[in-house]
DNA sequence: CGCATTTGACCTGCGC
DNA sequence: GCGCAGGTCAAATGCG
């Protein structure tokens, strides 16, 4: 038992942007690269589910497997990287998204540094449904992956049935349902279908496995790893009620880069945000996020915040409102001394996914 | 003592 | 049906 009540689930009744019964995606080890000059590349994998990008110019954004249908594909040229997030976390902006078709992006040069993959998960028919599945967004400075691959098209729940017993019990009684999760084990009276939180997978250059975000997790498993030497570790968020989870893993192929995956939203503010000098850029977030991005508990988006604050190319003590062109910048009291870099992160070319997920996700690898 | 981590067992889904 | 892999549980252990 030790220190178990740790909330599961929760998370904001993220749910949106399902649809994947539709059939129109496919499960993992699917994808196609096509990475000649900017055209979209995309794979899956076991873990990350399914990968799309693309290059603004293109103006594909990728899709769901390979036969992704719709405009949902495309997005706004003007998307910052806070619209994807919001449109990730957040299933109505996910929505908003995928239901807003756009012109092919301009001539905006793509870094590709950072990867994103929100899953947004079948839900009992939200807004996500009706917006289509995920879809992949795009900014100037990173690349997106997006994918909504939880189901097979027959609708059946891809994972573990207990736990979505837990999170579909979470959004009730996180609390209660998480105690009785172990008395229930066996139990499968709540078969319903999983409801899996939109992921974010970010990689980065980093020793550090864990990487810090300004929020408190405890690790509840670990797992090797199929082909590779370094272990995935699972983590949760310490908040009651807070059932946001990450998965750490490292790339064998490129052991120095961390493959961070966060599932859910948290209800909560940050730890880090309340202190003064360790979460600096933490702090700016909480309070320059607009609301859009501020997940129904009244938290912010540690991720997005995570994401910015190792952004080799966000000057320290940056706020986030500097991706959010249109935004006017938040009113900030004096910027106080930059925090102490926790650890040297560089987020990585997109290139570098080929190298992350080989042989389980290209069609062509060997 | 309380909390976090470790780690083997267990459960589930999927592919063959 | 079986084996594999991902994901989670939970007792044991460690640490501050």
């Amino acid at each position: 038992m030790s220190s178990r009540g740790v909330g599961v689930g929760g998370g904001g009744g993220v749910g949106g942007g399902g649809g994947d019964h539709h059939g129109v995606y496919h499960q993992h080890g699917h994808g196609h690269l096509a990475r000649a000059d900017g055209a979209e590349f995309v794979f899956s994998n076991n873990d990350m589910e399914s990968f799309f990008f693309s290059q603004p110019g293109s103006g594909v954004v990728g899709g769901g497997g390979s036969s992704r249908t719709g405009a949902d594909e495309l997005m706004p040229p003007n998307s910052s990287i806070t619209d994807y997030l919001q449109g990730f976390l957040d299933p109505s902006g996910l929505a908003r998204h995928l239901d807003t078709p756009c012109p092919p992006a301009e001539d905006a040069p793509v870094k590709h540094e950072l990867s994103l993959d929100a899953m947004s998960h079948d839900s009992q028919g939200t807004s996500g449904g009706a917006a289509g599945e995920g879809a992949a967004l795009l900014t100037p400075n990173s690349s997106v992956s997006l994918s909504s691959s939880d189901r097979e098209g027959d609708g059946q729940p891809r994972r573990c049935k207990k736990k979505a017993d837990d999170e579909v019990a979470a959004e009730g009684d996180e609390k209660d349902q998480e105690n009785s999760t172990k008395a229930t084990k066996p139990n499968k009276k709540k078969a319903e279908k999983r409801q899996r939180q939109p992921r974010v997978a970010f990689l980065t250059k980093s020793e550090v496995d864990h990487l810090e975000d300004g929020y408190r997790w405890r690790k509840y498993g670990q797992k090797a790893v199929k082909n590779s030497p370094y272990p995935r570790s699972y983590y949760r968020c310490t908040t009651p009620k807070c059932g946001v989870k990450k998965r750490v893993e490292r790339s064998y192929q490129d052991p120095s880069t961390v493959i961070t995956t966060y599932e859910g939203q948290h209800t909560h503010h940050s730890p880090a945000s309340l202190r003064v000098g360790g979460a600096h850029l933490f702090m700016a977030g909480a309070h320059a996020l607009p609301p859009h991005l501020m997940p129904p508990g009244g938290g912010f988006r540690p991720d997005l915040m995570g994401m910015m604050r190792h952004h080799p190319t966000i000057p320290s003590g940056a706020s986030p409102s500097m991706f959010l062109p249109s935004m006017p910048p938040p009113q900030m009291p004096a910027p106080s001394p930059p925090p102490p870099p926790l650890q040297q992160h560089h987020f990585t070319d997109y290139a570098l996914l080929q190298d992350l997920f080989p042989s389980s996700t290209m069609p062509n690898n060997p």
